[in-house]
RNA sequence: UCCUCAAUAGCUCAGUUGGUUAGAGCAUCUGACUGUUAAUCAGAGGGUCUCAGGUUCAAGUCCUGAUUGAGGAGCCA
């Protein structure tokens, strides 16, 4: 019977003074032979288990390593020291686990990131790591709660889907044919992909929304959350070849709804954080702060981490059109001064200069931009009424926040089939293939909208963590595919 | 995929103009120390200078290529 035990969190913050506990972790440092720090993943902070002296003989003292696993029971004093309120003086420790002090990669000191996302499978026992994923559980719970309190049903889509359709970039094929160059081929030399698995060609999904959208024609508030894969060769902070990706789909919405829909989505996330995970965010707003200490200070960041986020849920989101934002770049003092290295103009494709001045310069605070033009957007965005001539846009919608870019990519959906199949042959659709999505819009069809959030760009958001790969427990990039 | 930069002890890094035996802090090991806070003090061990070529009397240092990593760009969430 392992299971009697105390958590660590649970000591910390009740009133347990006097009692008798066991508690199990692993040891983070031993000091003077006498004090052990213990963690157990619960929290952020260690317990201090004081050894007496003759408690332990030499030889199970020296088992007593950074990174062993221990069963300690004892009883819970206030501490003598000064560096925390209450300690548990020991009365039996076992250690579960050795740890060779030599081989064990983690030292009580400061080590890189680079290094520990290396050592991936060691990092979570890092207050960094702990801290991180503590939130990243904490936010992903938040998701949940979010959606079913607003009555959204959670909808499993494919993950190995046979539409190509979406454009939203290279994806994984799924096979089962043998890649020796022995598969069956067509006369024409092409593979002959009804002798597969699945009798046709298969990818990972890139993305649930438009089997989300099947969802939300008849549950009217549907939610996807899930793995989602590209095949991209980007080599960036903010990408993942393996990502998770929260895809909300409503019908009966507008681009209005979407926006205020998303708006309290993303201001919801963060108070949950704040509110639950109080002792992770002020460790990593004080490593944070180290780390802006060593920058020159004309790079440093106005806000510490939990100022920025208490900032975003206090603070409504700016909204701008397209339109707006390009006429805000044109009449910057940075454009005038010839300081963007690609041109402005109505009908561009934003870069990231151009996000990253609208968002960290010009308002510094989530922008959601709206109104893009038709032809940079995808196909199923609605194309808006009353454009002028060879200035069509669309019902879209990108929330860019300061130091991550995008963060949500959404849209009011075309729900007028005649043109929606307009838009599929421009785009070169195959409409034929697609008859499932269109059947949407022969029967009943409603305005409808949603979006896309990134889950890590969520977390690295809320965490401050300047790479994507910190976030995730084990990353999928290119050319990295460890544990 | 493109551009820039980097790779030296387990980790973080120094290594001058190409020159003799490649250094430091932390970690580890040995010893001391029983109210420590990334404990402290004394001593010791630890190197295929990423890999493959090349230039040179001589390469950690210069050149070419590869690999890996970081930052930026594109693609996007």
């Amino acid at each position: 019977m392992f299971n009697n035990r105390t958590k660590i969190k649970t000591l910390l913050q009740g009133n347990f003074v006097g009692k008798e506990v066991t508690v199990m972790g692993w040891v983070r440092t031993f000091r003077n032979n006498q004090f052990i720090a213990l963690n157990d993943g619960s929290t952020n902070n260690n317990l201090q288990v004081v050894i007496a002296l003759g408690l332990l003989n030499d030889e199970t003292l020296k088992r007593i390593t950074t990174g062993a696993s221990l069963k300690v029971k004892g009883e819970i004093v206030a501490s003598l020291g000064k560096g925390q309120s209450i300690e548990l003086k020991a009365i039996t420790i076992e250690i579960l686990g050795d740890s060779d002090a030599e081989k064990y990669p983690l030292q009580p000191k400061k080590h890189s990131l680079e290094f520990l996302r290396e050592i991936a499978h060691m990092r979570f026992r890092t207050n960094t790591f702990g801290a991180v994923f503590r939130i990243r559980h904490s936010l992903a719970f938040a998701v949940h709660k979010f959606f079913n309190e607003k009555g959204f049903v959670y909808l499993h889509t494919p993950i190995i889907t046979a539409s190509d359709a979406e454009g939203a970039g290279e994806m994984f094929k799924v096979t089962t044919l043998p890649i020796d160059g022995t598969a069956p081929k067509n006369e024409d030399g092409t593979i002959n992909f009804t002798e597969d698995f699945f009798g046709k060609a298969t990818n990972l999904t890139v993305s649930g929304q438009l089997e989300g959208e099947l969802g939300a024609m008849a549950f009217s508030d549907i939610y996807t959350f899930g793995p989602t894969f590209r095949a991209e060769n980007s080599n960036t902070t903010r990408h993942l070849a393996e990502f998770w990706m929260i895809e909300p789909e409503m019908a009966f919405y507008d681009i209005e709804d979407n926006m205020n829909l998303a708006e309290e989505f993303i201001q919801y996330l963060i108070s949950y954080v704040i509110e639950n995970n109080k002792e992770d965010l002020e460790f990593l707003d004080a490593r944070l702060a180290e780390e802006e200490k060593q920058k020159p200070q004309n790079e440093r960041q106005e806000l510490g981490l939990i100022e920025k986020l208490k900032f975003v849920t206090d603070n409504k989101f700016e909204r701008i059109t397209y339109t707006e934002a390009i006429q805000i770049l044109l009449d910057s003092p940075h454009y005038k001064k010839k300081k963007f290295k690609y041109d402005v103009s109505w009908g561009i494709d934003m870069q990231s200069e151009h996000e990253r001045y609208l968002v960290e310069k010009h308002f510094k605070k989530p922008v959601i931009v709206t109104g893009y033009p038709a032809a940079i957007k995808a196909f199923y965005m609605r194309l808006n009424n009353n454009c002028e001539a060879g200035k069509e846009t669309v019902a879209a919608m990108d929330i860019l926040a300061p130091g991550i870019g995008e963060i949500v990519g959404g849209s009011q959906r075309e729900e007028r089939y005649d043109v929606l199949v307009k838009k599929m042959e421009q785009f070169n659709i195959p409409v034929k293939e697609m008859s499932w999505y269109l059947d949407t819009r022969r029967f009943g069809t409603v305005p409808h909208a949603g979006f896309g959030l990134g889950f890590e760009r969520m977390v690295q958001f809320v965490t401050g963590m300047t790479n994507i790969r910190d976030v995730i427990p084990f990353a999928r990039t290119p050319k990295n595919c460890e544990f």
